[in-house]
DNA sequence: TCCGTAAGTCATCGAACGCTGACTTGAGTG
DNA sequence: CACTCAAGTCAGCGTTCGATGACTTACGGA
C-alpha cells in the first residue's frame, strides 16, 4: 500500500466534499474546508477535479438506492418513504441528498439537477401507478410530500417527525398514498419472504 | 419631497435585501449586491442595520397572511395551501418566505427560525384539528406536505405543480387532509357570503 | 544506486468579502 | 447668508475566496 495514492486521496476529497456540500451548501463550503477534512493540500482539488464547481457536480451526483423500483407496486410509496427515513445517508450528512442539495438551490444548475432527479426517480414511477385524469399532478403531490417529510425531519427538525421511525409513519403513508393515487396502497414494506 | 430620505432609503435596502436573500440565500448575497439593487452605497447597510446578519434577520422576519386562522375549521388546510400557491410573495422572489429561507438553512439560526415559524403557524393550528392518538405527528406530516408543495412548485419547478392553480389542487387537498386528520376536510375555500 | 515521474506542498496571485472611519454634500433653520 | 447636522460617499482595512505555477518529496524500474 502506497502512502501516496492518487485514487485514495481523490476518493477522500470526494467524500469530504460530499459531506461539506450536503451539510453547508455550495457557497458556505470552501475548498480549504474540504482539503482540511481530507488532510491534504487544497491545491489538489484543482489538480484532480478542475474547479470547485466540477467537484460539486461530482460530489452531488445522483445516488439512487438499488431496488427502489423492485417489489410489489402497492409498496412503492412505502419503499420511497423508507429511503428518506431509514436509508443510511451519513455520507451526505444524514440527509437525503436531494434535501441536502436544496441548500445550494440558489444556483440554477443545482435546481435543474434536483428537478431532473426528482422527476426521473420519483414522479415517473408514481405517475405510472396513479390512475385517472391528472396522474402527473398527483404523482408530483406525492413526491412533494416525501420531499417535505425529508425537510421537516432533518432540516427543520420538527419535534415528532425528527424522531419518527418508518414504522410510525406506515399507517399514514398508506392513508395518503391511497387517497392520492386512488388505489389501495400499503404503508409497510413486507419482508422478502412474505411476497 | 426630499431627495435624501432616510426612511425611504432604508425601506429600499430592506426590500432589495428581502428579494436577494430569498432568491439566492444568505451566503450568495453580498451587501454590495443589495446596495447596487437599491442604488445606494453599501456602507449605508451597516449604518442602518448594523450588520449583514441583522439585515438578514429583519428582511426574513415572519410575515403571516392575515386571516389564515379565521373561517371554518374544515377549510383550514385549504386556506394554508392557498397561502403557498396563490398568495402574492413577489417581495420574496415569488416563493413562500419559508421556502426561500431554506436556501439559508446551512445556518443554525435560520433553521431555528424556520422551525419556530412552521410550528407556530402551521403545526399548532393543525394539531388542534387532528383527532386521535398521534395528532402531533399527523399535523407535522400535513405541514410537510405543504412545505413540499411549495418547494416542488417554485424551487424544483416540477412540470405539473409549477403551473397548477389552487383550484386544481382542491380535490387532492380535501382527500389528503381528510385522510391524515381523520375528519372531513374541504379542499376549497368558500366565499365569505356562503358561510 | 540512480533517476524519472508523479504525488503532494508552498508561496502567492487578484478579486471579493464584511466592515470602519474620515470625508463631502445638501436640506432646513435662524 | 451662514451655520448645523444628518445623509450619503470614498478609500481602504484585514480577511478569505478560488485558482495558478514553481517547487519538493518519494516510489519504482533500470
Amino acid at each position: 500500500m502506497q502512502k501516496r495514492d492518487r485514487e485514495a486521496t481523490r476518493a477522500r476529497l470526494l467524500e469530504a466534499a460530499r459531506l461539506r456540500f450536503a451539510r453547508e451548501g455550495y457557497d458556505a463550503t470552501s475548498v480549504r474546508d474540504i482539503a482540511r477534512d481530507s488532510g491534504v493540500d487544497a491545491t489538489l482539488i484543482f489538480r484532480y477535479f478542475g474547479s470547485k464547481k466540477q467537484l460539486f457536480d461530482l460530489a452531488t451526483a445522483a445516488d439512487v438506492p438499488a431496488g427502489l423500483l423492485d417489489g410489489p407496486q402497492e409498496e412503492l410509496v412505502a419503499r420511497m418513504v423508507r429511503t428518506v427515513v431509514e436509508h443510511d445517508w451519513t455520507a451526505y450528512g444524514g440527509e437525503h441528498p436531494l434535501v441536502a442539495m436544496l441548500r445550494s438551490s440558489a444556483h440554477e444548475d443545482a435546481r435543474r439537477r434536483i428537478r431532473d432527479e426528482v422527476c426521473a426517480t420519483y414522479v415517473d414511477a408514481l405517475r405510472d401507478l396513479a390512475e385517472g385524469e391528472d396522474a402527473e399532478l398527483r404523482a408530483e403531490l406525492l413526491s412533494a410530500w416525501m420531499v417535505g417529510i425529508g425537510i421537516l425531519r432533518s432540516v427543520v427538525a420538527t419535534p415528532a417527525l425528527a424522531g419518527a421511525s418508518a414504522a410510525d409513519l406506515d399507517p399514514h403513508v398508506a392513508a395518503v398514498a391511497t387517497a392520492l393515487l386512488g388505489r389501495p396502497m400499503s404503508g409497510a414494506v413486507a419482508p422478502a419472504g412474505e411476497r
